[in-house]
DNA sequence: TCGCTTGACTTGAACGTTCAAACAGCGTAC
DNA sequence: GTACGCTGTTTGAACGTTCAAGTCAAGCGA
């Protein structure tokens, strides 16, 4: 049997412009489809699909030389396409926020994990911003029901977070960094445990001979800050020590005058566990205020090890949160929800206590 | 004629699971699709497409009818069906890096605006994360090729940017932040005028009396750090004063170093005027090092105007970036590429010098 | 020789849209 | 009374893929 070239059943026009089309790169030279290399390898669609996706099926001779079509064509399977077919976008939404000071600070660390771990397995990430947050739920229902993503990542959660509550009342695939704060054994999440952190933290300092070990942070009552500050009581408690939470705002300029003031009473404190690296960089500017050496004199740990924690001198000790884990932990949890709808176990995360000149 | 409902013709069976199919969602609820809505109205689908697309065209009547069943069903049209028939997925693809230090301190900023910039034009931004400069060119003639994006948005071009090469002629719609350096005449990109931003800072520190300004930034020969290089030599000589130019690596680490070095020669620079936000601090550092006040006796102002140039004390002047606009016009630009082939004109847009406490 | 199985491949249909062409109904002009 | 145009609506086809079912020839045991 001669090379079988089927003849071209139809051929595709060349369709003008069209609305939105690609007019820069329209002219003619079509991109090639499935078809496209069906024909010019003298086989079916399906065949070409084969080569692709299930190789085994076809028979080596065959496969030779589709795949030779395929590399002549420089032939790409279009995401579209499949994702039509197979109903799935192999693609998960994310949301970019700025507004709140601490997390920020992590989020293009976090961000860039995210992108390459599911990079690895074939996904990608698409960026979100709503406005505020009904209008965060607003945009998650548009965004899957429209069949942009399959499923969501979401961060920053807080006990009573109606997001994850709206997620999953309409079944929608998603993972969060930040435990369901009350529901944790629902699982579907990975997150830090910050009062571990926090805990290795004062332990430290305790070692040392600090006896007046201060929290500074916001006063946030839900979420991470809290679980930090809880972790700071509870363990300078267990040591016998006494507690003494500061409260400020979020801001280095904030936290640098709260640290001005609880340095300057009887019996001050000789170490600051911070609740965030911004913090952090507050009390160091205190210390150079109230002329305390940053280190020998007065310790500081930042949480979050973020560039922050490198400007002051000395830089900073800080709390390192492991991303690159947890992205990929919340990748393959979410790429099981969404093909076996099977919900991610827990997964609570060591932070690790990374020390520099202030501890 | 009294309502008239046609009988479903085909029960859609709800099929099985199926290879990636929404498990979690599939039991029978099967998500409205224009074809329900147009069943639901008793009239066709492309009446149902008119209502959305172009209300003109349908009479009112029917049009209130149509409407009524798109929210009864809670019908939102599929994002894959419109895209695989106009050829447009209505989304671009950025590179999220975090790599080189300098850009990233505004890479969450930019990513930001950027994302609420194109949700105004109904767009998504996706992240792409190649591991080097060759795989990022394959990478994106593959997102491309495979219909996952409409186009791209550059940031960080250079002189002899091969980016910039392929994806002009390989017919790729994008835009840059940062100019293309080798043929800025050719458009499609957004920039900032960095060397004016450096000569508003050296003129500000001559007004103010200093006579020894430095610069001090890496020792990049191109781009966005020659240019701003540039500006500053430019700007002194004009001025009559005599350039000083210190080369340090970019790290904080690297320039406070530098900066210490050339505080210790006889008559000393007064002012630094810095690359980056990152150099700034550093200059910061090494004026704590050398006892010189800053502001008063040393002048210091920074670039990018990140969260950095807040975490010393004082708080350091810094260059700050349009980046809203940046991001908006990219947008517009990009859009404008894609639906009409147009280049957008070339935008070279002023920095501002927020002033702190350093100068 | 027949029926059954297996392997290799093809065809039909579907996924959810929208463009283009067709069509029905109605009013107006010749 | 036919021709024409206008408005509102429907139908066919296409976008590029993959699943499911079909075809077809070869191999094999009875």
């Amino acid at each position: 049997m001669s090379t079988p070239i089927t003849p071209p059943s139809r051929i595709p026009a060349a369709r003008p412009p069209a609305g939105g089309a690609r007019v820069a790169n329209q002219q003619l030279e079509r991109v090639a489809t499935i078809e496209t290399v069906a024909e010019r390898a003298g086989v079916s669609r399906q065949t070409v699909s084969n080569v692709i996706n299930s190789p085994d099926r076809v028979r080596p001779e065959t496969r030779e030389r589709v795949q030779a079509a395929i590399d002549e064509l420089r032939y790409r399977p279009s995401r579209l396409g499949s994702a039509l077919q197979s109903r799935s976008t192999r693609s998960f939404a994310y949301r970019c926020h700025i507004d709140e000071a601490e997390e920020n600070l992590l989020l293009d660390r976090f961000l860039h994990e995210l992108c390459r771990a599911a990079a690895l397995r074939q996904h990608h990430i698409v960026l979100v911003s709503p406005a505020n947050e009904t209008d965060e739920i607003v945009t998650y229902d548009d965004m899957y029901r429209t069949g942009g993503v399959d499923g969501f990542i979401l961060s920053g959660t807080y006990p009573g977070d109606p997001r994850l509550d709206f997620l999953i009342a309409e079944r929608i695939p998603f993972v969060s960094f930040g435990r369901n704060w009350d529901h944790p054994e629902l699982g579907g999440w990975v997150d830090i445990d910050g009062a571990a952190g926090v805990a290795d933290a004062v332990q430290h300092f305790w070692a040392t001979g600090h006896r007046r070990i201060a929290w500074i942070g916001g006063s946030s009552t839900g979420g991470a800050d809290n679980d930090r500050r809880n972790g700071y009581h509870r363990t300078l408690t267990e040591l016998g020590g006494e507690p003494l939470a500061i409260e400020c705002s979020e801001t280095i300029e904030g936290a640098a005058e709260a640290a001005v003031a609880a340095l300057g009473v009887a019996h001050p404190p000789t170490a600051f566990v911070c609740a965030t690296d911004i913090a952090a960089v507050g009390c160091s500017r205190a210390a150079a205020e109230m002329h305390r050496t940053v280190g020998a004199e007065l310790g500081i740990i930042g949480f979050d090890d973020t560039r922050l924690a490198l400007a002051p001198t000395p830089q900073l000790s800080s709390i390192r949160q492991p991303t690159a884990m947890v992205a990929q932990l919340l990748i393959d949890g979410l790429i099981a929800a969404v093909t076996s709808g099977a919900i991610m176990a827990p997964h609570l995360l060591n932070p690790t206590l990374i020390h520099r000149g202030s501890s």
